[in-house]
DNA sequence: CGGGGTAGCCGAATAATAGTCGCACCCCAA
DNA sequence: TTGGGGTGCGACTATTATTCGGCTACCCCG
């Protein structure tokens, strides 16, 4: 299904996917026709969901990045998830089991600004905010063996 | 620093980063040796940290996605970070203020598996698991303006 | 006010890459 | 053995990228 080839193949992407056919053909000891048709099985069986760039938001003013769990209150779940979505300094939000409903990633320019934006998420739930000092792991591929 | 036209550059990108120079040129309203120019100049200085694919787990098998809140055990921070880093299951982390002091997310293939990871780690640290049921919101963007 | 430097853009030409096509090979099942 | 699906290839053509010279607008400073 998924061989040993597409492997090299979508580790080459994920490092650089703006490579051309004829890089990934001498990376994956295919010719180049043949390395085109396998990304485009591997496109139409969603396998690779798309390309996409990596920006560093810093270079757009936004200096701090936190993670913020959110616990709606009773009745208010869509509401917020709502709320989170239409704010796009949200730039991810995973909805997850337990007590908190909702873990988000906010980008924001100052604290000023996040005390805005969290103030706007707390009238229809309660928040726990966490500062991100660092990345520990960037984002990576699980093993596809 | 960053115009309108790099933001329309970057977000025919982050769309669809395999595009082709004369795709983004005829999107931008220049000519392909323009964008190519501006291409070069946002990676040099930081603003594209490069051209990634969004591949989809469920392929290889990684049924459950989670969010793994992490506080290491008195003096073990730097050796469970190290630990993170060498699970590739664990294809994020952020460290973050506040008593928790990573947030990962982790991919596995069963519920087994994720109880035995989990163990790993909490031999140096106590670990608060939630498990992913949706994202409500993608990868995006924020606002560039 | 006007030279000179710079930054950014363009078009045209060349170099490189991508897409298309017919055919070969392998594997497996009839 | 035969035939069909799946995957690969090379060679050709179409498309795209890169390079380069020159143009314009802007700014700085004499």
């Amino acid at each position: 299904m998924t061989d040993e080839i597409d492997q090299l193949l979508l580790n080459a992407l994920m490092e650089d996917s703006r490579r051309s056919l004829k890089a990934l053909a001498q990376i994956s000891g295919l010719s180049s026709p043949s390395v085109a048709e396998r990304l485009r099985r591997l496109e139409e069986r969603g396998v690779i969901k798309g390309y996409t760039v990596e920006v560093d938001p810093r270079h757009f003013g936004y200096q701090l990045q936190a993670i913020v769990r959110v616990r709606p209150l009773p009745g208010k779940l869509h509401e917020v998830e709502r709320q989170i979505q239409s704010i796009p300094e949200f730039t991810e939000c995973d909805k997850i089991t337990g007590e908190d409903c909702f873990v988000a990633r906010l980008h924001v320019r100052s604290m000023e600004q996040l005390d805005e934006l969290l103030d706007r998420i707390n009238a229809s739930a309660e928040t726990n905010t966490a500062i991100v000092k660092k990345t520990s792991v960037p984002r990576r591929l699980p093993p596809m063996n």
